[in-house]
DNA sequence: CTACCTTTGAAGATT
DNA sequence: AATCTTCAAAGGTAG
């Protein structure tokens, strides 16, 4: 178990972390109180871009005292995990702060109380087409119509949510086989459980189950791009669902998806092409927290283009309340820690070079100056966003 | 049709 | 060891 070791500090994204808070700064906390919508919106609309805090207020070193307030937080939060990660990377997780928020693995026994709270989906329902959070919603994210994302506690769950089960069991060959197309070598290592607590995170882009972005996806069952295994046919889970970091690589990624296996009726025309499937990298916290968040950012602000909304996103992200941030960086750890047990031998960089990228270009070009900054050709409306930005941001 | 944009974080690659 | 690069999501946009 590579890494679990680290994992705690690793997880409170201790590098980049501590820099990013630093642009945020002392008025984080005033910035959390309040709400974001209003300004984010007249940010976006006065300047698309207008987020460059980044560029225009280089990121304060790591001595910044709320970047250190964080940092020793953050230790508080993790301290009892730090001593036995070696052992049970996940045990306490129904400890401390994530007592009853629990990460509901989402597997066979928690289909995730956030569906069956809701009363219209029952875990072993397979008349509901695919149960999965919506673009949002991260099963393993505390399901809380609220969410954190104003500062508001989201951190009591049903007690049910006791997770051992997400929990890796080396031991058990069990039926994965049956489930995952797993790489040879790693199937005995996982646990039904921990397999099926992955699946959701990955989600299944533009399967067909999509449903325009409203402010109640957050609240109800999602159905979209996150199937759950137990929600397909019988049939299916038999034949190997594919993990949902799995995604048939074929070029284009919206269509590849899971399709063959979601949608039989649609696409009738396209071949199945035994290309190996790509398994994707496991999200990180802020990944998932864009996931949580993104539909309830869209319904506030009636914005789409993903760019924006990142960058509202980006903006709310530093102003979650440590606490808030821990159950991100959390998950992202179970994350990797399943995705690790799931695909044993997977690498990144098996997924290099799969994206043509010509931003390596952009990235060198600005890489002299900042740390990150992706503007490239957007470097002209960076400028004009910059005259917004003292006062506007700042 | 596809890369890009935009964000942060993780991890691989490079220096 | 430090720095750089790539890729995760996502949906509008531009070429």
């Amino acid at each position: 178990m590579p890494q679990m070791n680290s994992a705690g500090e690793d997880d409170l994204g201790a590098s980049d972390e501590m820099i990013s808070f630093k642009d945020e700064g002392d008025q984080e906390e005033k910035i959390r109180e309040s709400a974001f919508t209003e300004r984010d919106l007249a940010d976006l609309k006065s300047s698309l871009v207008n987020e460059s805090e980044v560029s225009s207020h280089p990121r304060v070193p790591e001595s910044h005292p709320e970047a250190m307030r964080r940092t020793q937080d953050a230790q508080l939060v993790y301290q009892d995990k730090l001593t036995d990660h070696m052992e049970d990377g996940v045990k306490h997780q129904d400890e401390g702060m994530y007592k009853g928020s629990g990460y509901p693995s989402y597997p066979f026994l928690m289909l995730s109380d956030p569906y069956l709270s809701n009363g219209s989906v029952s875990a072993l329902s397979s008349k509901v087409p695919v149960v999965q959070p919506s673009h949002g919603v991260h099963p393993l994210i505390p399901y809380n119509n609220e969410s954190f994302s104003h500062g508001s506690h989201s951190t009591h769950l049903p007690a049910d949510l006791n997770q051992k089960q997400g929990v890796h069991r080396p031991a058990q060959t069990a039926d994965i086989p049956t489930f995952y197309p797993l790489p040879s070598g790693g199937v005995g290592q996982i646990s039904p459980s921990v397999g099926w607590q992955s699946q959701p995170v990955y989600p299944i882009p533009s399967c067909g189950f999509r449903q325009p972005y409203s402010a109640t996806l957050s609240s109800g069952p999602s159905y979209s791009r996150f199937p759950h295994p137990l929600m397909l046919s019988p049939s299916m889970h038999t034949t190997g669902i594919p993990h949902p970091a799995i995604i048939p690589h074929s070029g284009n990624k919206d269509i590849d998806c899971y399709e063959r296996n979601m949608k039989p009726h649609s696409e009738p025309k396209r071949e199945r092409e035994p290309k190996k499937p790509t398994i994707k990298k496991p999200l990180n916290a802020f990944m998932l927290y864009m996931k949580e968040m993104r539909a309830k950012v869209i319904a506030e602000c009636t914005l789409k283009e993903s760019a924006a909304i990142n960058q509202i996103l980006g903006r709310r992200w530093h102003a979650l309340s440590r606490e808030e941030q821990s159950k991100y960086y959390e998950l992202a750890r179970k994350e990797r820690q399943l995705h690790m047990q799931l695909y044993p031998g997977w690498s990144a960089r098996d997924n290099y070079g799969k994206r043509k990228r010509r931003t390596r270009e952009k990235h060198q070009d600005s890489s002299s100056g900042g740390k990150r900054s992706a503007f490239g050709t957007y470097k002209e409306k960076d400028d004009v966003a910059a005259q917004f930005l003292p006062m506007e941001v700042l």
